[in-house]
Formats: C-alpha cells, sequence, structure tokens
DNA sequence: AGCACGCCGACT
DNA sequence: GTCGGCGTGCTC
C-alpha cells in the first residue's frame, strides 16, 4: 500500500499523508482529493514518501487520484518549493495560488492522453487537409494537446471525432492517414536578423548564442528603441525550435495591442493569455494547454510565472522593474525574481527588459551576473523628448500650472497637438479644510485624510474607500467656508477647461476609467483625435503610444523627491521617464515639462539628459553607503490588530523569539506603519536587515516554526515579506 | 483557514 | 430548560 504526500491548500507548513493503494511513481505531480477534517480538499501529490518516513499516525485514504490530466512536472513541483522556501509561505498555498481556480477545484477539463507531451508537426498532407476544413488553427491546437498517441488511441478518438463537428472530421482525417509528424528541433536555428537595426541585430545575436543553457541579459533600451521587437524575434527563434515561451508583462489590460502583436506576428503558433482577469474556463484551459506542450506561447501577469512549460526555452519579463510583478497578498512573491530563479532551474535563456531597470537588475548586471544588453538609440531615428525644468519658486501658479506650462499648452492647442498633464493624485483636492476652525476631513478608520471629489461631490478614502457625502458646513464648528486644500486630477481638468475653453480636456484616472469598456473608449477617442489635452495618473504613462501628443507636463513631482521611502527616487525616475516618453513620435518631435522647486536636484538633472546610468550610479552609490539593498537583504514582519499595542507587543514577542542571532542579522525596533492605521487596523512592522540573503533565509527558516507557535489575540494578523519593495 | 468542541447569557 | 456567543485546538 503506497502512501502519497499532499500539498493542500491550508495556512500550515506542512504535507499531509494519504494511503493511496494504486499510486505510484507515476502520480508525482498529480492532483488528488482527499478528505480533510470532516470536508473534502484538492491538493497535489508532492512526494511519495517511504513507509519509514511517512506520518505515524493513522492515514486517511485518498479519494481520487486526478489521472485524465497529466501530472505537473519536476521542475513545476522545484519552483513551488523553492517559492514556499523562500517566501517562507506554506507548500500548500504556493500550490494552491499556482493553479487556475478552476482547478484548485477540481473541474478538470478533460484531456486525453497525458503522457503527450512532444510537439508535433503536420505533414503536407495534413496541412492540406486541414485547410480544406478552414478552420486549421484550432484544429491544430486540439492536435498538439493528442500528440504522441498511439495507434489504439487515435483509433479510438478518430471513431469519436467522426461523428461530431466539422473540427472533429478533420481531425478524424488527420489521425485516419501519415499525416502528423513529429517537429524536430531545428538545429541551425539562427535568428532572423532581417529590417533589424544593428543595436537590435546585436542584442537578437547576443542572447540566441547563449541558449542552450541558462544565461540572463538585462535588455536595456528606451521606449521606442524596439525591445519588443528583439522579444518578437528571440520567440520566433524558439518556436522554430520547437520550444516555448513564457513572456511575462506588468499588467495583460494595459498591452492589449501586445498580445494582438504576438498572435498576429505568429499566426500558427498557440498564444495563451494568463491572467486573474479572465474566466475560470479560459484560465484552466490556458494552463492545460501550457502543461501538455500544446501552448507555444504564454503572454501573462504575474501568476503566469507559475505556469507548467515542459518544452519551455526562453523567459521574457518586460518592464521588469515594474511593481505589478510582485505580488501583494497571500503568497508575497516577485515574479521577476522567480522567472530568473525558474530559468536557471531549466537551464534556458531569461531576457529582463526595461527603459530604468530596477537598481538590483541594474547592479546584477554591473557586477556581471546579468549580461547588459544596449539598445541605444529609438528606432525611428527620433529624438528623444527635450525635457525643460520649469522652476516655480519664483513664480506664480495658477492652481499649480506655471506660466510656461500654459504657454506650452497653448502653443500645441494652436498646432492642433495632444497634451498630457501628469500628476499622479486623483480626486479634485486631497484633503477638505475648514477656514474657521482648522477641521480637516479625516477618515474615521484610516490615519489618512478623505479626498474630495468634486465630480460627485463626495468625500472618499483612497485606502478603506469609505465614503460620505460633501458636507454642507463644517462638521465641528458649522462654518459654510470649507476649502479643498492641493490639487487632485479633477481641480486640473476643470482649470484646465477654464483656461481653454475650445480644448476638449480628457481626464484619464481610476475614476474616470473604472471598467474596461470605459478605458477602452477613453483610448479610442484620444486615438480618434478627440482630446486636445489629457490628464491622466500613472495609468496614461504605460505602454501606449499616441500619434499626436507632443508635450508632457509633469505637476506635483517633487512630493515624491523626499519621501522616507528609500525607493521613492527610483520610482519617480522610471516614472518620469515612462510619462515622458508618450511625447513625441514619428515626425513630431516631443516635449517633456516638469514643474519643481529644486531643479538642481540630482534625479531632475539626470533627467534633463535622460541619463540612466548616471543616475543609477548615484542612487546605487547612496544606497551603498546606506547599507540599502542591493546592498543588503531585507524582510519585512508586519501585523495588525484593533489596537496599536497589541500589533506591537505581538511583533516584540516576535523578536524574541528570533534570539540569538548571528552577527549579520538585524533586527530593528518594531514601529507604526507609515499608514498606521487602514481600516480600523492598526498596523505595525519590524524589519530586518541582513548583509546576505543565505544568512536571512537561515534566520526566517528558523524564526517561523517559533512565531507561529506564538500567542496571539484571534484577530492579529500577521505575515511576513522577504524582499518588500516598500518598508 | 475552516470547523469542530466547549462552557456561559436571553429566549420558546 | 435550549439556542448560540466566539475562545481554543486540530486537520495526515
Amino acid at each position: 500500500m503506497a502512501t502519497v504526500r499532499v500539498a493542500l491548500p491550508v495556512p500550515l507548513p506542512q504535507a499531509f499523508d494519504y494511503a493511496a493503494d494504486d499510486a505510484s511513481s507515476a502520480d508525482l505531480g498529480r492532483c488528488v482529493r482527499v478528505p480533510f477534517g470532516n470536508g473534502e480538499k484538492t491538493g497535489v501529490i508532492v512526494d511519495l514518501p517511504p513507509a519509514g518516513e511517512a506520518h505515524s499516525g493513522k492515514l486517511r485514504q485518498v479519494r481520487a487520484i486526478l489521472r485524465e490530466l497529466p501530472p505537473l512536472p519536476p521542475d513545476w513541483l522545484r519552483l513551488a518549493r523553492f517559492t514556499s522556501a523562500y517566501y517562507q509561505a506554506p507548500l500548500g498555498e504556493v500550490v494552491s495560488a499556482s493553479l487556475p481556480p478552476a482547478l484548485r477545484r477540481a473541474a478538470l477539463i478533460p484531456q486525453r492522453d497525458p503522457t503527450a507531451l512532444w510537439p508535433l508537426g503536420l505533414t503536407d498532407a495534413g496541412r492540406s487537409a486541414l485547410a480544406s476544413h478552414g478552420r486549421a488553427t484550432l484544429a491544430r491546437r486540439i492536435l498538439q494537446s493528442l500528440a504522441d498517441c498511439g495507434p489504439q488511441t487515435r483509433a479510438a478518438l478518430r471513431e469519436q471525432f467522426a461523428t461530431s463537428s466539422a473540427v472533429g472530421r478533420a481531425i478524424g482525417d488527420l489521425l485516419a492517414g501519415d499525416t502528423i509528424c513529429p517537429v524536430a528541433p531545428a538545429p541551425s536555428a539562427a535568428p532572423d536578423l532581417q529590417p533589424l537595426r544593428p543595436a537590435q541585430s546585436a542584442a537578437v545575436y547576443a542572447i540566441a548564442a547563449a541558449s542552450g543553457g541558462y544565461a540572463a541579459f538585462l535588455l536595456y533600451g528606451v521606449t521606442g528603441s524596439g525591445k519588443t521587437e528583439v522579444y518578437l524575434r528571440l520567440i520566433d527563434r524558439s518556436l522554430s525550435r520547437g520550444e516555448q515561451v513564457l513572456l511575462l508583462v506588468p499588467e495583460i489590460g494595459l498591452t492589449p495591442q501586445l498580445e494582438a502583436r504576438v498572435a498576429q506576428r505568429f499566426p500558427d503558433a498557440l498564444v495563451v493569455s494568463l491572467h486573474s482577469g479572465q474566466s475560470d474556463g479560459a484560465r484552466s484551459r490556458g494552463f492545460v494547454q501550457s502543461l501538455t506542450g500544446a501552448a507555444d506561447i504564454v503572454l501573462g501577469t504575474r501568476l503566469a510565472v507559475f505556469t507548467p512549460m515542459p518544452r519551455l526555452g526562453l523567459i521574457v519579463v518586460d518592464e521588469e522593474q515594474d511593481a505589478s510583478y510582485r505580488q501583494q497578498d497571500g503568497v508575497r512573491y516577485s515574479a521577476r525574481d522567480l522567472a530568473v530563479w525558474r530559468a536557471r532551474d531549466r537551464g534556458v535563456p531569461v531576457v529582463l527588459g526595461s527603459a530604468t531597470p530596477s537598481l538590483e537588475s541594474w547592479h546584477a548586471a554591473q557586477r556581471g551576473r546579468y549580461a547588459l544588453i544596449d539598445l541605444p538609440e529609438r528606432a525611428l531615428a527620433e529624438a528623444l523628448p527635450a525635457v525643460k525644468l520649469v522652476d516655480t519658486r519664483r513664480v506664480r501658479l495658477d492652481n499649480g500650472l506655471s506660466p510656461a506650462m500654459i504657454e506650452a499648452l497653448r502653443a500645441r492647442l494652436a498646432r492642433s497637438e495632444q497634451s498630457l498633464v501628469f500628476l499622479n493624485r486623483r480626486g479634485y483636492a486631497p484633503v477638505l479644510c475648514c477656514s474657521s476652525c482648522g477641521w480637516v476631513s479625516g477618515c474615521r478608520a484610516c490615519s489618512a485624510n478623505l479626498v474630495y471629489h468634486a465630480a460627485d461631490r463626495r468625500l472618499r478614502c483612497h485606502h478603506c474607500g469609505a465614503e460620505t457625502v460633501l458636507p454642507e458646513q463644517c462638521p465641528s464648528c458649522g462654518n459654510q467656508d470649507l476649502q479643498p486644500f492641493g490639487r487632485g486630477t479633477q481641480r486640473l481638468e476643470a482649470r484646465l477647461a477654464q483656461l481653454f475653453p475650445a480644448a476638449r480636456v480628457l481626464r484619464v484616472d481610476r475614476d474616470a476609467a473604472r471598467t474596461p469598456a470605459q478605458w477602452a473608449q477613453m483610448l479610442e477617442r484620444i486615438h480618434a483625435n478627440q482630446a486636445d489635452i489629457l490628464v491622466g495618473t500613472q495609468m496614461l504613462a504605460k505602454g501606449h503610444d499616441f500619434a499626436r501628443l507632443t508635450l508632457v507636463g509633469v505637476v506635483g513631482a517633487d512630493a515624491s523627491l523626499f519621501a522616507a521611502d528609500f525607493r521613492a527616487a527610483e520610482r519617480l525616475f522610471a516614472q518620469l521617464m515612462q510619462v515622458g516618453g508618450r511625447s513625441g513620435r514619428a515626425d513630431l518631435p516631443g516635449e517633456v515639462y516638469v514643474q519643481t522647486e529644486y531643479p538642481h536636484h540630482a534625479l531632475y538633472q539626470a533627467l534633463l539628459t535622460h541619463d540612466y546610468a548616471g543616475f543609477a550610479a548615484q542612487q546605487l552609490k547612496e544606497r551603498r553607503a546606506a547599507g540599502f539593498p542591493p546592498f543588503a537583504a531585507h524582510a519585512i514582519l508586519r501585523a495588525e490588530a484593533g489596537q496599536l499595542a497589541q500589533s506591537l507587543d505581538f511583533l516584540q514577542r516576535a523578536a524574541a523569539a528570533a534570539q540569538p542571532l548571528p552577527e549579520t542579522v538585524v533586527f530593528y525596533d518594531p514601529v507604526p506603519m507609515r499608514l498606521a492605521r487602514r481600516a480600523n487596523l492598526e498596523r505595525a512592522q519590524l524589519l530586518i536587515e541582513s548583509s546576505g540573503r543565505p544568512a536571512l533565509q537561515a534566520v526566517l527558516s528558523a524564526w517561523l516554526p517559533r512565531l507561529r507557535a506564538l500567542k496571539a489575540p484571534r484577530e492579529l494578523r500577521w505575515h511576513i515579506e522577504v524582499d518588500p519593495l516598500e518598508l
């Protein structure tokens, strides 16, 4: 009688052993239904422990091993194990977070012949047979998932298909004849370097030359330098070698054109999209197609890093510096870092692309851990936009807008060009104040102010979602003169509409583009040249090309210049480079106006000359001096409870439980978080700093069991974050 | 996390 | 006399 060890979606660190009469090593990685407590759960078989090592108590019997589906491959299990160990999360939670929801519930999509992992091609006869049925792509997908089945299976399938749809009949025909052949990986597979610029060719060539093993590349190139084309060439080459490609993007919703471009470029390939916004069915289908080897290209967000891919040959992480690669709840992982680990584990190349790499990646490239590949110029021989710093210390601002900015906007209107005013703060004003008694619109549940939204005359908390109608008078003293303080996008929008009555002003923020449909409609309006001045937040900074946009005006950037977070400058620089890149396309040169009271600040000076390398060098120098990442490793323990004292007390006891510590690891004192109170929870945190990752990992691994054993009030929640982005 | 068991207040 | 509050403890 065999024993299987099962990772289950429960917040417990261990896996659970079950008896399974018919289990064999072929079931390793299979999904399984097991009794748990008085219910039933789906898990994954992660081990087949020998009799001596199994759980000593009585074992319950496995309900069903789901053999309709191929097992999750060993490298997938290794990735899950690594994620669990590195981010200190129970294996069962990692496993369940990496499975599509439907699979987690064991709602399986029937698949035939689980052993099939071979790429299949078609003979000419097969191709024409499919073409004659007019559904080549669909049929080919199905065929690939049936790859490598034996003659009996084929006969059975043929019978089954013969009775069904047109596609079925096409497949039936194929299965009958000598129409399928295994694809032999093209041995030479020299990269296609035609219409490419020299820098792009060099990049493709360098990365292609390294294939056959692990290598990490940092593809560094500004907006418009043609990174995407480099990705596509590399993908093309991988496909021709019969490999699968994993392409990770920060947010799929923001880059629908990339999806279209990939699909268009590789019409014969099966491109699968994976992101959290998909329906259960679509996600499961994509996952299974990847698992069986049928999918050629997996294009997805952070969760796609866990997609099982038996023929994986290349991983690309676009915009690698983007914070969206961080999972912020549940298992807190970095998909970018896991992608690099996975590439190394699988022995395949990984390409990290960015115009403003994270300092971690840049440092790795400086040290030679990653190969730096520079794409210096813009593809269409355009100049980068000219950056102007508008010194606002001596000028009178009109609702935050300098005369120079207003003039620049006026000039664009006169030439029928588009402008974008970038302000990363939504609402009308960040706070409402009483001019008489000093009352401010604070949130009852958070240590934050309610933001005044003029569009629907409400006060809104951007942290907990609390809302009230606009008070008629001061709730404290009855005074009717309540003043909005500071500026948000709505206020800019209103003022710009007054200043330029003839202009079509369009505000683009999360309030205005709440649904995908609204967002799509706005993009349409912009592209159709039905907007003259855009007022927008982050949303507009990412990935979109607007043909007639020649001015980007940045307002309120100084706020993050002196933020307490040591990564604030890095983020600001990346953001400004990114939003500035929206300006100037094709035949129209662009300009970027940045309003600031600190025009001589090193960050802005670097921005003037688009000097990322100089900025990065200066930042890294500061980080080295301060002993911050990437020169140290961080982890954070956060706790939240009804009372701040409870959170702090827990962290205090947690720190005590970590003793004794090696000299290389420092626990700082627990402190309230910057936004200490959120949604009526008082939050505090404890920073752990180490000179090296291995020492940190050792301390965390030893600490966690003791941490779990600590007594804490029932409502207290805590979690640990390894390599946190924000302190 | 669920979901039990387990001891003390307001109801038919 | 019960229904039910959520405090503690377990799940192979």
